[in-house]
DNA sequence: ACCCAGGGTAACT
DNA sequence: AGTTACCATGGG
């Protein structure tokens, strides 16, 4: 299957890197590939128009990639905000994926208190380790496929204190303890307390399971990053503006201030009042 | 040697 | 209810 998208609001770079997914790589060729769900996508973007190859459906690469959201909504009304507007004409090319909960439950279990390269580098090792190789790499393993791992077990990822975290996931998702059909049609906040039984779950990983994987856009991940600047920007919370679409609006903000060097080059005169 | 990284837990006030 | 040391690992 090949679909072939306009550019607007879509910038495959931005969406990729912007740190709601780890298995994305840029090719030397300039392309973009990953394997997604056990399935090769590889995305190009050639000055406007967008390819998206694989063997997926073209309902799975659509709703995938949010392909039939206008993102455009959403920068409207951000832009009423003066500091929003700025991280939209920053990085309006972000689309939030709806990635597989498990993949997503357990790389960010892996982010916490960690940077990205080397978030990468576990999940990484996790798939090379216990995903199955197909052409051109290794799928995400399964719940199925980690049935029964320890911490022990999973060391050669040195993933350090969170390898215990990532044995009591698995743990609860093979048990059914956590079935994401149920999260999936649960309401923001029983959704989260559901996902906070697992060890080493909390508010920040439990939002960003439930923004980029279950595409809960009302969830609000508060990382290091987010928490600077809502301190900076919006010490009474978000602007009106965003409401039901907080996670958008974070990852915007998310990726504009770690791709401006931090706070110090954001324009501090845009501070508001809500 | 020290600090930080897409945090969470447990043990304190 | 709100703070704080500690948790493994690797890069700056």
């Amino acid at each position: 299957m090949k679909i072939k998208v306009k550019k607007t609001n879509f910038d495959p770079k931005q969406t990729f890197f912007c740190g709601q997914c780890f298995r994305w790589r840029e090719l030397e060729n300039g392309a973009f590939s990953a394997i997604v769900s056990g399935k090769t996508i590889t995305v190009t973007d050639d000055c406007g128009e967008i390819e998206i190859a694989s063997e997926h459906t073209r309902d799975f690469l659509e709703n995938y990639f949010d392909l039939k959201t206008d993102y455009g909504e959403y920068i409207r009304k951000f832009s009423t905000d003066p500091t929003l507007k700025a991280a939209c004409e920053n990085s309006s090319g972000i689309r939030i994926l709806r990635q597989e909960p498990f993949e997503t439950l357990l790389s960010f279990i892996i982010s916490q208190n960690n940077n990205i390269p080397r978030i990468t580098g576990i999940i990484d090792r996790l798939c090379g380790e216990f995903g199955k190789e197909i052409d051109g790499g290794h799928t995400f393993p399964s719940a199925e496929s980690l049935r029964g791992v320890t911490a022990e077990d999973l060391a050669p990822l040195r993933a350090g204190f969170r390898a215990k975290y990532l044995a009591d996931a698995v743990s609860r998702v093979n048990s059914g303890e956590i079935e994401f059909s149920e999260i999936d049609a649960m309401p923001l906040d029983k959704a989260r307390e559901r996902l906070k039984q697992i060890k080493g779950v909390g508010d920040k990983v439990a939002d960003c399971v439930l923004l980029f994987a279950f595409h809960k856009l009302d969830a609000f991940p508060k990382d290091v990053w987010v928490k600077r600047l809502m301190n900076e920007f919006y010490p009474n919370g978000l602007p009106k503006c965003t409401e039901g679409a907080e996670g958008v609006a974070q990852q915007y903000l998310f990726d504009y201030v770690r791709n401006n060097g931090g706070l110090n080059n954001v324009d501090k005169s845009l501070t508001v009042e809500n």
